[in-house]
This record gives structure tokens, C-alpha cells and sequence, in this order.
DNA sequence: CATGTTTCCTGACAGC
DNA sequence: TGCTGTCAGGAAACAT
């Protein structure tokens, strides 16, 4: 399942392949929704736009436009897109067949397609309206994460600092893998990389957050970042079906500690790794590392 | 507001 | 073989 890693791979994988092409024809299908903006308008608001940059922002995937003054002064716009659980952007020639659950298709002007598959329908997209940029060119108020327009809902894993980290964290009353999984807090950790985390920081993941140490925190902010990075440079972690822009696994899943280890002996010591289920998600530990 | 619970959706897999 | 039932899980909606 895609998460912040994964997501990042996408994300360099499509912009590598669709920046600078041309958005000839945009078509979404019209099932049950799972979108946030109306397929029909999202087509519309599409169609005719220059892709200069596609990237990360959390979980999500954020398409930038070419400027394009006549239209931009009714409207700025960016794409937003997130994969959910089973979502997939492909870039494939016209003469692939599409597979089943394709659920957008962008004709690019290079004669290629970007497609949206989704089997499970968890995945979003919608259209960004940008506020007023014409007036105010771009202040640069985000100069850390670089980004003008679309923010996530939390606070980018891998620019957080340690005081910050500390402080989002300290007063949580709740369990600490359900605050690294609350996307308002941290954005872009998912089930694989909060089990991975606390399983490299030895912090059972039911420890109520605000009763961590200062210690353990900084020595969760540091593997959550290092988890993440690891993760980002194996092209993340094929688990069920995740394939990057191209059609290729990940290889994290190679390395992870106690996801989906369940029974299988803790690679530090031994003992078998444990399965409950905390925040109403599968958890994955070991009994003896973690405390 | 903060936190917990339910819902969406379908492929995969267990059990008969 | 083929059917039925259960489960996974991100995030929004809903409940407490």
C-alpha cells in the first residue's frame, strides 16, 4: 500500500516520463465517485494543460502546471492525486490494453497515456485551486518543503525537526502508532513505516504517546526518518500490488523487521513478532526489543 | 477539539 | 471445483 515512500517513487517515476507534455484529452470514469471533484469538470480543468512538475507532498501526488496566463487569470489549478490502498499511475502506450479498474485516463500529446487504475476505489483525486497567485507572485512562505499551493494536512516526516516532533507528540493521549498514523500530525507514514519505526526506536507500539520519554521521541523522530529514507532509495515496498510509474517493484518489503513477520523470529533476537491490532490496524512487533 | 468507530471496496485466501 | 465468509487498510464521516 502506497505510502510516503511509495508515493515519492510514483511521483519521480511519472514526472520523469509526463514532464513537460501536454494534456491533449482527459477522461475519468463516473462510478461511484472516488473523486472529490465532479470527473466531468476535473476533465475539463485538465484538458489543454502543460505538466511542468509532478511530485510529493505526504501521500499525495501534485501535478504543477505551466503557466498559461488567459486561463490562469479566471483559475490556477494543480491535480491532485492519492493512491489510496490499491491506486496505480501508469504511463503506457496507447496499444496496451487498459486493465480492468482503470478509472482516468490523460492522452498526452507525446502519444502516451497516464493512467489511474484503482482495483479498490480508495484512491482521490481533485482539482487544487490556487488562491489569487496572479496578485501575489509566489511568496516563498514554504521555502523548507519548496512548495507553493497544495500542503498536506501534517507536517513533512522528512523535514521535521526534533524539537518539532517532540512537541506534535508529547500530549497525545493516545496510543502512539495511532498518533503516527493520524495524518494531521506527521503526513505521509502509513501502517508499514509506523510498524518499522517503532520496531527501530524499541517502542511498543500501544505506549501511550504522551507518556514517551524525551528520549524515545527524538529516538522515534530519527528512525522514522532513516525508515523512510532507507525505503525512498530501495523504491519502497512492494507488499499486495505496488508497482512504481514504470511497472516495477519495490524492494523494502526485503528489509522490514516485523511487518507481516508475524510468528517469524525477530531478526535482532529472536523471539517470535507478535500480531495485534492497534488503531483498528494489523501491528506488527517484537515482544522483547520493544518496550 | 480530541479520540474512537464505522464505512467504503474488491482481491485473496480459508474452509467446506 | 466452486461457493461463501472473512479480512486488509487510508481517510472521511459519524459518534462520543
Amino acid at each position: 500500500m502506497p505510502e510516503l515512500p511509495e508515493v515519492e517513487t510514483v511521483a519521480n517515476g511519472v514526472d520523469a516520463r509526463v514532464r513537460g507534455d501536454r494534456i491533449e484529452e482527459a477522461w475519468f470514469s463516473s462510478k461511484p465517485e472516488p473523486m472529490k471533484t465532479p470527473p466531468a469538470a476535473m476533465a475539463k480543468a485538465l484538458t489543454g494543460r502543460t505538466i511542468e512538475r509532478v511530485r510529493r507532498v505526504g501521500k499525495h501526488i501534485v501535478f504543477d502546471f505551466t503557466p498559461a496566463p488567459e486561463r490562469d487569470a479566471v483559475q490556477r489549478v494543480q491535480w491532485i492525486v492519492h493512491l489510496g490502498m490499491t491506486g496505480r499511475l501508469v504511463v503506457a502506450d496507447p496499444d496496451v490494453p487498459r486493465p480492468p479498474h482503470t478509472h482516468g485516463v490523460l492522452r498526452l500529446r507525446s502519444g502516451r497515456e497516464l493512467r489511474f487504475i484503482d482495483a479498490r476505489r480508495f484512491g482521490r483525486m481533485g482539482i487544487h485551486v490556487l488562491e489569487k497567485v496572479l496578485d501575489k507572485p509566489e511568496k516563498p512562505k514554504d521555502e523548507a518543503a519548496g512548495i507553493p499551493g497544495f500542503k498536506g494536512p501534517g507536517t513533512e516526516p522528512l523535514h521535521i525537526s526534533k524539537a518539532e516532533f517532540r512537541q506534535l507528540f508529547h500530549l497525545r493521549r493516545t496510543s502512539i502508532k495511532a498518533a503516527l498514523l493520524n495524518q494531521s500530525l506527521l503526513h505521509g507514514v502509513g501502517n508499514i513505516y509506523a510498524d518499522e519505526s517503532l520496531f527501530r526506536a524499541k517502542i511498543r507500539p500501544r505506549r501511550m504517546a504522551a507518556r514517551l520519554t524525551t528520549e524515545e521521541l527524538d529516538r522515534l523522530h530519527g528512525a522514522v526518518q532513516k525508515v523512510l529514507r532507507e525505503a525512498i532509495r530501495l523504491g519502497g515496498s512492494s507488499v499486495s500490488d505496488y508497482v512504481d510509474a514504470a511497472g516495477e517493484r519495490g524492494f523494502f518489503q526485503l528489509r522490514h523487521n516485523v511487518y507481516m513477520r508475524t510468528g517469524q523470529p525477530c531478526l535482532v533476537c529472536g523471539a517470535p513478532i507478535r500480531r495485534v491490532v492497534v488503531a483498528g490496524r494489523g501491528t506488527h512487533y517484537c515482544p522483547v526489543c520493544q518496550h
